[in-house]
RNA sequence: GAGCCCAUAGUUAAAUGGAUAUAACAGGAGCCUUCUAAGCUCUCGUUCUAGGUUCGAUUCCUAGUGGGCUCACCA
């Protein structure tokens, strides 16, 4: 909507011979609301910007002023402040403008049409069945949730996809661990029987369970030749489909699965194709091999490489020296059913930045060998959770925190306000969650999604200020003051009289709620959420200090019909822009 | 050693090459007989170093310093 202003400028700036034009917005009310920087115009005709801007604001005022264009335009004043000559709009007409303006499109405002018929895969969550679900999948699941939303809000037809390592060296070290006891090793049988005893254990039990077995496996693979030689011989069992495993190996998966669908169904989250290892290695295999014969791969000691030296990048293994397929060999597959079962424009992998140089040799492989897929892959970095003060979390280690210790931690710190607040009134269980679900998911929207989050335990994920709850605060807010005032709202979401004035604060109001599409393009645009999360804060900040400043049921009735609007107005907004970070709103809290 | 990424108040983060670098948290001072104080108002405090390009650099280039990640049979 911004944009339908600045071209009512630009035709302005045209009738004056200034072709192209580009503007921004002054650092404060006072002065002005909309600049049109002069320097590059400045630079055109040689002279010095200040003096083209008292010039150009002189001229413009003229034109204002002959063609009677002040009655019907937004435009109230122009002022040159030194290199810029800045807009001041009329607050009325503005108000009018945009409430109208947004009412007619409804909820189609801030959605578009650039993806109409295009389809995106967007393959996100990825965590490892038998491994712990820790911080990092948290927030690769929030932030590939929230992308898939801002896609579809811009037209393009989203699939969901998830892609899980249910095969290779990660499972065959568990499998090791699970065999490892304080007393030596015991047989796959008795790790079945144990299993089978634990069957009335809480997923949580069972996960953790699992994820020690992982810690042992990866531990004695460092330390230990022997143990070495018993996981490499697992990993081929499991891609051979040992007998002997497979009660084991699928009740630990089982669990796995189960355990993440709790998760995916916590935070909101579905997957239209759940892909693994286990349904790609052997075409895989094939991919690699056909691949060798085309020249594509070569062999070296003993494995089948990528030469990615000859791209400036680096080589990758892709079949091992065993003829097993590693993650790049099994990628291949996976590229390959993502094509044939879906027809995407664009396929999207969000994945921590710690694999920008796998996917750009992966990438590159996948060209050669097919190469329909060339420039449709893309690695959207995710920045990665960064314990504040401490290192990297490993799960061999075991200083990882689950996602589920987050989510408790989170609920227990908005627990604590509740019962600090001295006005009591009834919070549901389930708005509980829902708070902390936003709390979680603004904390790591909030950052350039590339950007590494920095993560403290102790401080959690904050509640007050540039948080999910200040956020959900305002949706509260508002839907208080919709109910209190419904008995006099037409519910009609249009206001027909121009009101008398604005103040500074609703004018604050109209002119975000008019930039709400560009931020949600910006966001498609660059891949990356933070900015509609930046915005809603925005919004929030503006819309509290409206609240402050502007008693809406108590004022007269033409003003107070306006503010009915506009804060009604907010309202979707808000739910919308939230509704794109995958976080739900509440109506009391 | 090579490649990629990063460096902004005490802390965590913003800023299409443009106006006085913006917020939050923490610190200090105020505001609830009036629509929810998870709030509002005021206040203290910042661009790693050295060059360069430009009318103008937090932003672009070069070098340095300090961090992170990756670099062969893990995912």
């Amino acid at each position: 909507m911004m944009q339908q202003i600045y071209k009512q400028l630009e035709e302005a700036l045209k009738s004056v011979g200034i072709e192209r034009a580009e503007f921004s917005t002054p650092p404060n009310s006072d002065m002005g609301d909309i600049a049109f920087p002069c320097f590059a115009l400045a630079k055109e005709v040689g002279k010095n910007p200040a003096e083209v801007a008292t010039e150009l604001a002189a001229t413009l005022n003229e034109v204002y002023a002959k063609e009677d264009l002040r009655e019907s335009s937004l435009v109230k004043e122009i002022k040159a402040f030194g290199p810029y000559v800045n807009f001041f709009l009329d607050g009325p007409e503005l108000a009018s403008y945009v409430l109208n303006g947004i009412s007619q499109q409804g909820d189609a405002y801030g959605t578009h049409a650039d993806g109409k018929g295009k389809q995106v895969l967007i393959e996100f969550g990825c965590p490892n069945p038998m491994k712990i679900f820790h911080l990092g999948h948290l927030k690769n699941l929030i932030t590939g949730e929230s992308v898939v939303r801002v896609f579809e809000n811009a037209g393009y037809d989203v699939k969901r996809v998830n892609y899980q390592g249910d095969v290779g060296m990660h499972i065959a070290k568990v499998l090791y661990g699970l065999q490892i006891t304080d007393d030596g090793q015991r047989s796959f049988a008795d790790v079945a029987k144990s299993m089978t005893e634990m069957k009335d254990a809480s997923l949580a039990e069972k996960v953790a369970f699992l994820g020690k077995a992982y810690a042992r496996g990866a531990n004695a693979y460092e330390e230990d030749e022997n143990a070495q030689k018993a996981v490499a011989r697992l990993n081929e069992m499991v891609y051979e489909h040992d007998p002997s495993i497979q009660d084991v190996y699928k009740t630990g998966r089982g669990w796995s699965l189960e355990y993440f669908d709790t998760i995916y169904k916590k935070l909101g989250s579905h997957f239209d194709r759940m892909y693994f290892e286990s349904e790609t290695y052997e075409r895989g295999v094939q991919l690699v091999e056909e691949g060798k014969e085309k020249g594509i791969f070569k062999e070296s000691d003993g494995a089948i490489i990528f030469p990615g030296s000859e791209y400036e990048l680096h080589d990758r293994v892709f079949l091992n020296s065993k003829g097993y397929p590693t993650y790049e060999g099994k990628e291949l597959a996976l590229a390959e059913m993502h094509f044939t079962e879906f027809n995407p424009y664009q396929v999207i992998h969000v994945v921590g930045k710690e694999q920008a140089g796998y996917f750009d040799v992966l990438f590159k492989a996948l060209e050669q060998v097919m190469p329909h897929t060339k420039g449709r892959e893309y690695h959207l970095v995710g920045g990665y959770l960064q314990l504040k003060g401490d290192q990297k979390m490993s799960s061999r280690k075991g200083n990882v925190i689950s996602g589920d210790e987050l989510l408790s931690a989170v609920q227990k710190g908005i627990q604590k306000i509740l019962q600090e607040r001295e006005d009591e009134h009834d919070i549901s269980e389930e708005t509980i969650e829902t708070i902390t679900s936003a709390a979680l998911k603004y904390a790591m929207l909030k950052s350039d999604v590339s950007q590494d989050v920095a993560f403290d335990m102790e401080e959690s994920v904050s509640t007050t200020g540039d948080s999910g709850p200040y956020l959900l605060y305002i949706v509260a807010r508002i839907s208080s003051i919709l109910e209190k005032g419904q008995e006099t709202n037409n519910k009609k979401q249009t206001i027909s009289n121009l009101p008398s004035s604005i103040t500074s604060e609703e004018k604050k109001l109209l002119l975000l709620l008019a930039t709400y599409p560009e931020v949600t393009k910006r966001a498609v645009q660059t891949y990356d959420p933070s900015h509609i999360a930046k915005y809603t804060f925005e919004l929030a900040q503006a819309f509290n200090a409206f609240y402050a400043a502007c008693p809406v049921l108590t004022v007269e009735e033409d003003v107070r019909a306006v503010r009915l609007t506009l804060v009604s107005l907010v309202r979707q907004i808000m739910i919308s822009g939230l509704r794109l970070l995958g976080i739900e709103t509440v109506e009391k809290m």
